[in-house]
DNA sequence: TATCTAGTTTATAATAATTCTAAACTAGAA
DNA sequence: TTCTAGTTTAGAATTATTATAAACTAGATA
């Protein structure tokens, strides 16, 4: 009860925190997103499908698309580009590398100190390094 | 004169050596994409436009994304993924690494003995390593 | 060289992911 | 309670790509 209670306070406040109203569309699926204490790799298409299926109240389309966005620019969410024609998304913001399984189509974690990057270019004149996270492909 | 004859007889050799009708096409795509002594990365839409300008004969969008994925299945090209939606296809087809940028959304290359990976993990049991190569976000 | 046909090209339609629009709704300041 | 800027929503629009199916052609064979 109390701890529900907090749970949802955390979630409010952190959207506050980034200047982003709680709305109840906006908590449930942060509470998809964040209640757990594991993280996961989704697609607008997974989550819309979760949110959207559960007893919950229905959310459009149009918001689960907004609402990624918003939560991606706020930091809560990283994007991550690894397949043609749709983007993935991961609860799991510290720096850390991928698989990227060609077959199934899955991401799976790296941790950020099983790969060791002993030599690293510099970035052409003018332009800083952004991110440097591997995604490694495999297949069967 | 003998050149150019050499050149063109190169490249529907190439072609024909994968099982591919040398049409005027494909040949046409194939200097457009092979006749430089440097590679370069390109998108369907930037290929497109660079050929369908110049003098040459139109070729039909269809066309375009036949022939790169033809050329892409016989091994001489490269696609990268690294942007939202677009696929990115690259001339060079050794193993070497990029710098993407997010501003210009371009691709530089990074030569494979310019990154130094003296850590790499083992992948899930049943899986190979299909492609280790790394994309460097850059921005200003 | 003429004929034939599997492979190819093409215009166009279809699909998939995403973004846009504008009207209805709502959080929360006043 | 009122007010309004921010938000949600259904649906349209856009963008990249893939599918369809009719017309064309490379090149093997007669
Ligand atoms: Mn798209
Ligand atoms: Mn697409
Ligand atoms: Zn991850
Ligand atoms: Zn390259």
């Amino acid at each position: 009860m109390t701890k529900f209670m907090n749970q949802k306070n955390e979630i409010i406040n952190k959207l506050r925190g980034s200047g982003l109203r709680p709305t109840k569309q906006r908590i449930l699926i942060a509470k998809n997103l964040f209640d757990n204490n594991k993280t996961f790799h989704f697609t607008v298409e997974t989550l819309n499908r979760k949110i959207n299926k559960s007893g919950n109240e229905k959310i459009s389309l149009a918001t689960i698309y907004n609402t990624v966005e918003a939560f991606t620019n706020a930091g809560y969410l990283k994007e991550i580009l690894t397949s043609k024609n749709k983007s993935y998304y991961d609860t799991n913001i510290k720096s850390h590398h991928h698989f990227y399984d060609e077959g199934s189509k899955e991401l799976t974690d790296i941790n950020y100190n099983q790969i060791k990057l002993s030599k690293v270019p510099i970035p052409p004149k003018g332009k800083k390094i952004k991110n440097l996270e591997v995604v490694i492909r495999i297949q069967k």
